[in-house]
DNA sequence: TTGTCGCATGCCGATATAGGCATATGATGG
DNA sequence: CCATCATATGCCTATATCGGCATGCGACAA
């Protein structure tokens, strides 16, 4: 392994969530366990494609799943998620200050014009 | 274009913030202003390393350069990880309450397993 | 104008996906 | 044990990175 493209996928749950059809399958089951080719109807992708993502979203924890009968039900674990709310939480107070301090840095350039 | 590898990192936030460098680098800027050589050296990266990481950060807006002598200065600007907290803010209560389905769940395979 | 400093880009190699398709697996009901 | 339904995998192609290196470029000071 000489050069790596991309951390896996398969280990880092914001890698995990930076797929939108992830996100969505996470989205739709909040409402409830769904075996995959509802998922898969419901999203408009074919079964082995919500498979392959359900997959990544096992191995992240993200999801798990349960035998019911002929069917594989899987549901929401959304623990792992809560890093990820504490990370970007950790910017809150940043976006409102974002907006003052690109407030000063346009009065900077207005500011440094006006001295040409 | 017959098939996508992944969606553009350019293009959205999600996909940004799942490269761990850069996820340093925004939380290095919450320190305020820095040059690119600072950020290189401070995380262990390459000068072309760390301009790149920038330059994507750039690009989903959520960081912002200004010109200051011979440097450029990135500043951090939080306010395009708003929508991000509040997506996986959306699943707050799911992970206190995914303790007990769990719970539900094992009692539920225990249970199968005595039955036997 | 010229030499430097600080950065941004271009190019290359190695890889990790995302999707589409066909097919292997598993579990169930007869 | 067999046919069938529900899923999981394997394989292949087109891409999108990531990192390393060398180099282009713009701003500044002498």
């Amino acid at each position: 392994m000489v050069a790596m493209a991309r951390a896996a996928t398969t280990s880092d749950v914001f890698n995990a969530i930076a797929e939108p059809q992830r996100r969505n399958i996470l989205a739709l089951l909040q409402a409830g366990e769904r075996p995959v080719t509802d998922l898969a109807q419901e999203l408009g992708m074919t079964q082995p494609g919500a498979s392959k993502h359900l997959r990544v979203l096992r191995e992240v924890g993200l999801v798990r799943v349960r035998g019911a009968g002929k069917q594989r039900l899987y549901g929401l674990d959304a623990r792992g998620l809560r890093p990820v709310h504490e990370w970007v939480g950790g910017f809150e107070r940043f976006w409102n200050e974002s907006f003052d301090r690109l407030d000063a840095y346009v009065q900077d350039l207005k500011q440094t014009r006006q001295e040409d």
